[in-house]
DNA sequence: TCGGAAAAACAACATCTGTTGTGTTTAACG
DNA sequence: CGTTAAACACAACAGATGTTGTTTTTCCGA
């Protein structure tokens, strides 16, 4: 197999050949050949931008946190309010294509993390960023007087990373039980009755 | 390697030989010869007792759903009203090391079920299992007054099992965050916020 | 006691795996 | 044009894996 116009791959094209593979086949079928055929080259394009396979693996998770974190922030710009808390939410909830395709992605590493402390540690960094992250703004509410200064920041940020992340497994094992409105159903359900955060008078955008 | 005063073996000790190499050394270091050696004996135990390896895995998942049925069917008993949701959510959440053991096992099977059918059916099935009660006893309150008759069942079932498993799953990633207590914390708020549940008054049991 | 079936040991096979080492092509540069 | 190093192909290896088929052991009932 020819490389056809090729210039030479980079690491994050051969991460995201890992993705596309364990997407279709499952991660414990995506080995170094499979990987490697997905980008129509063979094992030595893996053995030359990676050291190890665990090394492509804890890259190609690297990756996809950094991912949702620019989705992120590209979906705060701009954005002030209670709104920032909802829209971390949805960068986080699986409701469209580009978020269903990373937890599918993050819950098939999670197995493989309860053995193995880097890629253990690499999720603890991505839960962290996002525990961070509402934890922040809802102390910005707080201190701007938009919240209540009795609920607690750092058990809240938990209790919505619990929902968010339980919300996340539970569409990927169930997919019809959690649709955008049902998971929008939940977390809205959750700010109002805890934060006293009203609902959006609207309906909410679903796809990108 | 004789075996000692050896009776036979029944396929539930063959799982729960593989349970505790999947707890020891991870899901993809548990080959059919690491599960027999757990036994102090070959690999004909296993293929005796089971057609495939993958028979043997969906047979250790479903016996572990088997028990968490039955760890929560005598936490029930004798149980009435509200209590009974809490003893279900009980039985869920990782409070005690069996518990925690359970999460651990069902969280390494969650990786391997995004692309085997019928792990994923057994996964839908606990989930459908524990929906399923959570629902009926909602409806069991409100049909006796307990419950405002204004709250969904189906709805707060659903996000009863998400935050429950959002715990599970984020128990096993990063433990010191979720201690006991913050995992009441999180469902004992839900349950007062959304459904007027007030909080026990006194401490929580923590262990069996 | 003896046959026979259950239960497990054992050996062997074919396949797949990650990894290493060596060869080969490409492109930039002087 | 010639050199050099990056980028990859390719072959090969050693080990692990699931599976199958064949023995061997254990045990119970006639």
């Amino acid at each position: 197999m020819a490389r056809v116009a090729g210039r030479s791959y980079s690491r994050e094209q051969v991460a995201e050949a890992a993705w596309r593979v364990i997407l279709r086949e499952g991660l414990h079928n995506a080995s170094v050949r499979a990987i490697a055929k997905e980008l129509n080259a063979t094992t030595g394009v893996v053995t030359y931008h990676f050291h190890d396979k665990a090394e492509l693996l804890l890259f190609a998770l690297d990756r996809l946190g950094a991912a949702i974190v620019r989705d992120m922030d590209a979906a705060l710009a701009g954005v002030t309010g209670i709104e920032r808390v909802r829209r971390i939410l949805r960068t986080t909830l699986p409701l469209g294509p580009r978020e269903i395709a990373g937890w599918k992605l993050w819950v098939s590493f999670v197995g493989l993390a309860m053995s193995d402390k880097k890629l253990r540690d690499e999720h603890q960094r991505r839960l962290e960023i996002l525990n961070g992250r509402l934890e922040f703004e809802i102390r910005a509410l707080q201190s701007r007087g938009q919240l209540s200064v009795d609920i607690d920041p750092r058990h809240e940020a938990d209790a919505l990373v619990a929902i968010s992340d339980g919300i996340g497994l539970g569409y990927v094992l169930r997919p019809k039980i959690y649709p955008p409105a049902k998971q929008w159903g939940i977390v809205d359900g959750y700010l109002n009755s805890r934060l006293g955060v009203p609902r959006p008078r609207r309906g909410r955008p679903i796809s990108r």
